[in-house]
DNA sequence: TTCCAGGCGTATC
DNA sequence: GATACGCATGGA
């Protein structure tokens, strides 16, 4: 890892990485870039302004503390990108992936904002689901920790506009506050044993559990499979999808390139 | 207007 | 276990 720290500013020199393919790759959703060029966000209620210029990427008015802290594991910055598409570049399609998207890396973000996140996502679309999320974040003024919730019906959610999914939420919040479920020690279960345990919160299926433990937990053997990633193992993949490390990162090079490259070419 | 979106709950077989 | 259908909302 090489950075300096600069007045306020965090200077972090990083390769494999790109903020519009990172940050805007459907696997966030509270992540905007301003008309500045600059992208606004938060892990959970740590905001953050990032942007690139020149050959680093500059983590604005951050000390060296919460950079370490926070935005060094948040980033994956630990995980050696490079030698992972060296790998995956072994398959045909995947090589298409990688190249195609080359600065995609996989965010560590928080279990309960990755739970509340991919639960507003189901049968929804993606600048409709940042809007949703934007909503929820108003009404609590940043977003909402579980006990925020505590006692939230799925009537005061209207203000989100979020539909049928607003009572999942709610059962969500109530079960994470009555201790139903413990998304710590989710963590450390294996990636059956936690499918089993979240998708006891009404809402919550196979692949809003995978999409959790995934971007929420860090467990990159999960490998959500949502209708771009059934497209794409019935178009590239008809024998099955290869055995790979870290196959959830693999599926976020896979569903970015499925899903835009229609766009590009 | 109709179709679809990073699915899931429910009913039915 | 698999299949069919409804679901809130809003953009294309």
């Amino acid at each position: 890892m090489d950075y300096l720290v600069r007045n306020k500013d965090i200077h972090l020199f990083q390769d494999n990485f790109d903020l519009d393919e990172t940050l805007d790759c459907g696997q966030a959703f509270r992540w905007e870039k301003a008309s500045d060029g600059k992208y606004y966000g938060a892990k959970m209620n740590f905001p953050l302004t990032v942007y690139k210029e020149k050959d680093y990427f500059v983590l604005e008015n951050t000390r060296e503390e919460d950079f370490l802290n926070v935005w060094y594991d948040y980033f994956d910055l630990a995980t050696d990108y490079g030698e992972l598409k060296r790998i995956y570049s072994e398959d045909e399609t995947l090589c298409k992936a990688c190249g195609y998207a080359s600065g995609i890396r996989l965010l560590r973000q928080d279990p309960w904002e990755s739970l509340v996140s991919f639960i507003i996502s189901q049968n929804n679309n993606i600048p409709r689901i940042k809007g949703i999320i934007s909503r929820l974040c108003g009404l609590y003024g940043g977003f909402p920790e579980p006990s925020d919730m505590r006692g939230t019906a799925p009537e005061e959610l209207e203000p989100l506009r979020a539909g049928f999914r607003s009572k999942y939420l709610c059962d969500a919040a109530e079960k994470v506050n009555f201790g139903e479920i413990d998304l710590d020690k989710i963590k450390g279960l294996s990636p059956e044993e936690g499918r089993a345990a979240l998708t006891a919160i009404k809402g919550v299926g196979p692949k809003v559990a995978d999409c959790t433990m995934l971007y929420g937990m860090y467990k990159t053997d999960c490998f959500p499979t949502d209708v771009w990633i059934k497209r794409v193992l019935a178009e590239y993949y008809p024998n099955g999808f290869p055995d790979l490390p870290s196959r959830g990162i693999a599926q976020q090079y896979l569903f970015h390139y499925m899903r835009t490259k229609q766009d590009k070419e």
